[in-house]
DNA sequence: TATTATGTGCGGATTTTTCTGCATCAGAAG
DNA sequence: CTTCTGATGCAGAAAAATCCGCACATAATA
């Protein structure tokens, strides 16, 4: 069983992964409503369990706290690079500016403009360090 | 049984729903190819006929074709849009401008630059489009 | 026409996943 | 100290997902 198994998770786990990673961090009684349905605590706990034998999840138990804390295992940045690279290939050829078009456009009106201009900024950061790295 | 279940699909099937939004339309043989481990021709045809029931794809068949053709039944776009919407609340707090931000890093210098230059189109023309309606 | 290659339609069998109940334990409340 | 609340550790049942084989049909091929 490696350590980190990149291949996709079934149904419930990938939701309470998911869930976490929303979260970044909880116990399992969060998690249990933030999960659909109303799995009982106990199918929760079963369940984490499962994702930290496959390592998937880190426990953490602060001195003193009532319960566990569960977290995902790999790093944020990980998590959410491999995420969107998944998504990119999936859904837009690989194409980063289809993705974006279609997040403009799915928010047509909708996007503030603090978002926007800020979307702005990193574009022209991101072109001004390619020029100077070039 | 709703017609479209949103509800999450398990792990085999979402592999094969991804397949199918990848590459817009397949036979079982070619999905088969796709799938990762070995499954036989069977299962996948077993599959995709579940996935048929849910009303996640529909089969054509040419006219002389010698096999059906799956394909997902909801268009690219609302594809595109719910999961990229998906991914924005898992992972990006549902901050587009994050969400960007990690499209860039992810990709440094791996970016072309007509890439670059699309996406910057795309917001300046997103800019103006706003602006005019305001 | 006989042969071959491929596609299709069932009908289960197996494996995984998912869920739950219950006994136990620790800290908080009374 | 006793009671109460909530956490934990199993162990196993119930449900769902996954997989495959086989018999039959159809089109291309020899």
């Amino acid at each position: 069983m490696p350590d980190q198994a990149d291949e996709p998770l079934p149904r419930r786990e990938r939701e309470a992964m998911d869930i976490l990673h929303r979260l970044g961090e909880a116990s399992a009684a969060q998690v249990q409503e933030e999960m659909s349905g109303q799995p009982s605590y106990s199918a929760v706990r079963a369940l984490l369990g499962l994702l930290v034998e496959k390592k998937m999840l880190k426990v953490r138990k602060d001195p003193g706290a009532r319960h566990h804390l569960y977290q995902p295992r790999i790093s944020q940045l990980r998590a959410k690079r491999g995420a969107l690279g998944r998504l990119l290939d999936t859904f837009f050829g690989g194409s980063p500016s289809e993705l974006v078009a279609s997040l403009l456009d799915a928010n047509e009106r909708k996007l503030p403009q603090d978002e926007l201009s800020r979307i702005r900024e990193l574009v022209h950061a991101y072109e001004k360090r390619k020029k100077s790295t070039n």
